[in-house]
DNA sequence: CGGACTAAAATGGCAGGTGT
DNA sequence: ACACCTGCCATTTTAGTCCG
């Protein structure tokens, strides 16, 4: 459920920072930052130095400050909180290094950056390394990388949308949720903070909205369309509320990359539901795990040896490789379990193929064929058309209608094909 | 801020080209 | 002759922009 006393309560009960001279992390609090290196006025004439020119450089910043003890390192105070950027800062720092505001006109993203721990990931100029020594690996170990992506969750009410684009940490790649009591409409944007901040309102009455994106803006705007397919069928799948907008399309992806991007979006799906904003039923099992298949997709469970509903329709393509569908409708198209599906998808293809290969291998409708030519499918799938089934089975598009032949389910000019059809 | 309009993109279908 | 791929098209859906 949308409980935004809920967020509040969160919120609040988070322990505000401490920060003291003694302590070494700087913060930024009421548009502030509050380092030993620095004090208001020192943060406003290095900004006001900047705006000047849109750049300065540490010589300029040194010379101007003459009665600081180190103006250089109140700059990287202000750029250890992404407030400001300094050009090339992998290479040595010289009165040449050029400094601006993050990131280009970047504003203070004003309340949002209260656990400089956090933002640590974003620090880009400091360069120290946190963790010296799990670098160092013996000759004979390997690390393995583990998944790339981290998701950030930022919830607000639907009065303070324009404070989405304020913070820098959304100003890229991501995905959102609009909700009200009863709807909910998922999308994603390439500055999703932006999308949400200033973008058209899909539904009446926003209560909430959150925003998702990946910590270390990683996420590229493909991936985040791919995210933004797998949201809406999680969401569609938890029946909490109303879907406003239809299935997204996402993008051509293969199935590692589509695996993490699950993930991700698991990980962003199981904190909505700690906070108890969306995916609140059942158990967190399940709102990790989240659905084998897109709502629909699946068809009715068929005994091990049922005939389908409908005429059923042969397709042998590609060498021999034969998928069979019943076809209760011209709109209505269930590609049958055993069915071969070609592995490649022609570039020409839409995304759907690619895609829908990738969501299938991650949840097991489609496995590799024992000769590993081919995948199979293990369960019956609903397609709208008999285009759109050809399209996925042969990865390419062209096998229209007519590519489909009827076949007697009954009897068989075909040994294989009762077989296959019962497998 | 949000509704109306416009632009852009995706979909499924199909004709036609290409290689075997 | 056949299978298969590309690219175009009409239609539908979605995203972006303008303006009151």
């Amino acid at each position: 459920m949308a409980n935004l006393s809920s967020i509040a309560t969160a919120v609040a009960s988070k322990p505000l920072p401490a920060f003291s001279p003694q302590n070494d992390l700087p913060v930024l609090a009421n548009g502030r930052v509050h380092h030993a290196l620095m004090s208001p006025s020192v943060q406003v004439r290095i900004l006001a130095l900047i705006d000047e020119t849109g750049s300065t450089t540490l010589g300029e910043v040194v010379a101007h400050f003459p009665d600081h003890s180190d103006p250089v390192g109140a700059v990287l105070v202000m750029a250890g909180l992404c407030l400001l950027r300094l050009d090339h800062a992998e290479k040595l720092l010289d009165a040449n290094t050029r400094v601006r505001r993050y990131p280009v006109n970047g504003f203070p993203p004003e309340t949002m950056m209260l656990s400089p721990p956090e933002k640590k990931q974003e620090i880009e100029p400091v360069k120290e390394p946190a963790h010296p020594e799990p670098l160092k690996l013996p000759a004979s170990l390997r690390r393995l990388e583990a998944r790339s992506f981290r998701p950030t969750v930022v919830i607000g009410s639907g009065d303070d949308r324009r404070d989405f684009a304020k913070m820098q940490e959304l100003r890229r790649p991501g995905i959102y949720g609009l909700m009200n009591s009863s709807s909910l409409y998922i999308g994603f944007g390439i500055d999703a903070g932006n999308r949400v901040a200033s973008g058209q309102q899909p539904i009446q009455d926003i209560e909430t909205i959150f925003v998702i994106t990946d910590a270390e803006n990683i996420l590229t705007a493909d991936d985040a369309e791919v995210a933004e397919r797998i949201l809406w069928s999680r969401a569609a799948a938890a029946r909490e509320r109303l879907m406003v907008n239809g299935l997204p399309s996402g993008v051509a992806v293969d199935l590692q990359r589509f695996s993490d991007i699950d993930a991700f979006v698991a990980e962003a799906c199981l904190t909505l539901r700690h906070e108890d904003v969306l995916f609140t039923r059942g158990s967190p099992r399940t709102v990790l795990a989240g659905p084998r298949s897109e709502p629909g997709r699946t068809a009715p469970p068929r005994l091990f040896d049922d005939l389908p509903d409908g005429e059923v329709m042969e397709l042998v393509f590609n060498e021999g490789r034969v998928a069979l569908a019943a076809r209760s409708s011209d709109d209505d198209w269930v590609l049958l379990k055993g069915s071969e599906v070609r592995p490649e998808v022609v570039q020409s293809a839409n995304s759907s193929a690619s895609f829908l290969r990738a969501a299938w291998l991650h949840s097991g409708i489609l496995v590799p064929s024992p000769d590993g030519i081919s995948y199979l499918l293990t369960k019956d799938m609903r397609f709208r058309s008999a285009g759109a089934t050809a399209h996925f089975v042969t990865g390419s598009k062209g096998r229209g209608r007519g590519g489909w032949q009827p076949i007697d389910p009954d009897g068989g000019f075909d040994p294989e094909t009762a077989a296959l059809i019962a497998s």
